[in-house]
DNA sequence: ATGGTTGGAGCCCAA
């Protein structure tokens, strides 16, 4: 089974990227956020079209997340659970394979940006996610086959930022936000990447701004978190830099990581 | 260098 995970920045604008990528990359299972599409507008046709399936929840301009998937996904879930939120950053469903036997649970999620240290923003974002702290404690003990994913807007470490000193304390890479992180992981969830990858600096978003990307200046913000079970099963794990590449380029590129 | 670009909205906001 290979999962990957992938903000698009505006699904519509990506669209015909993300069905190259599927078809060359051939994912049983992917995970977008970023879609910034109400749901009548999700292109669940063209997927279709494309051998997938998918569910998807979003809001005009802002957010939205989705997950594709070569089979239907079961027990679809579009809210944390005992949040009060109207912006769409979560979504959950089980993936079952072609002999519709269940493998695992798939969560993906578009972590708050939380803009910097003392803003509001920034509190919704501690608040974001403690509430799925609580959700996923929960989650491990329905489920031991997990698979957390998405675009985390943290780097778990400084082996995960291009120039620590330059982003020490900042958004992103605060030891404020790497603790929350670490309690998260601290249940059970181990960052599938760095198993694979103990020294290794790959990035998986670069600024726009500062033309970030032709000086691969970048963090790794995007995660697959597997659980204990799942990671005995996991068999890869890597960052596609391919996309980024690409013409008229998302800022985030896709993740993935192949199970047994 | 405290900037810059991109996407979506609608005459700015979020990232």
């Amino acid at each position: 089974m290979k999962i990957a995970s992938w903000n698009v920045n505006s699904l519509r604008v990506r669209l015909n990227q993300v069905l190259d990528w599927l078809g060359n990359e051939q994912p049983d299972i992917l995970c977008l956020q970023e879609l910034k599409m109400p749901d009548a507008e999700f292109p669940h046709a063209a997927f279709l079209d494309n051998g997938y399936h998918s569910v998807a929840t979003g809001e005009k301009t802002y957010n939205g997340v989705a997950i594709v998937s070569k089979t239907p996904l079961q027990n679809v879930i579009t809210d944390l659970p005992s949040a009060e939120d109207s912006q769409r950053r979560f979504i959950a469903a089980d993936y079952h394979d072609d002999n519709n036997s269940e493998v695992c649970r798939i969560v993906n999620v578009y972590v708050p940006n939380g803009q910097a240290l003392d803003s509001e923003k920034f509190i919704y974002k501690r608040q974001w996610l403690g509430t799925l702290h609580t959700a996923m404690r929960e989650y491990l003990e329905q489920n031991a086959n997990l698979v957390v994913v998405g675009d985390f807007n943290i780097a778990p470490s400084d082996l995960d930022v291009h120039d620590p000193q330059r982003w020490r304390g900042k958004i992103h890479c605060s030891d404020g936000e790497r603790m929350i992180l670490q309690k998260l992981m601290s249940l059970g969830l181990y960052d599938t990447f760095r198993q694979f990858h103990l020294s290794s600096d790959k990035f998986s978003w670069w600024d726009y701004r500062t033309d970030g990307y032709s000086r691969n200046e970048g963090l790794r913000i995007d995660l697959i978190l597997s659980s204990s079970s799942m990671l005995d099963r996991a068999r890869s794990c890597d960052i596609d830099e391919t996309p980024r590449r690409w013409p008229r380029p998302s800022d985030h590129t896709p993740v993935w990581a192949v199970y047994d």
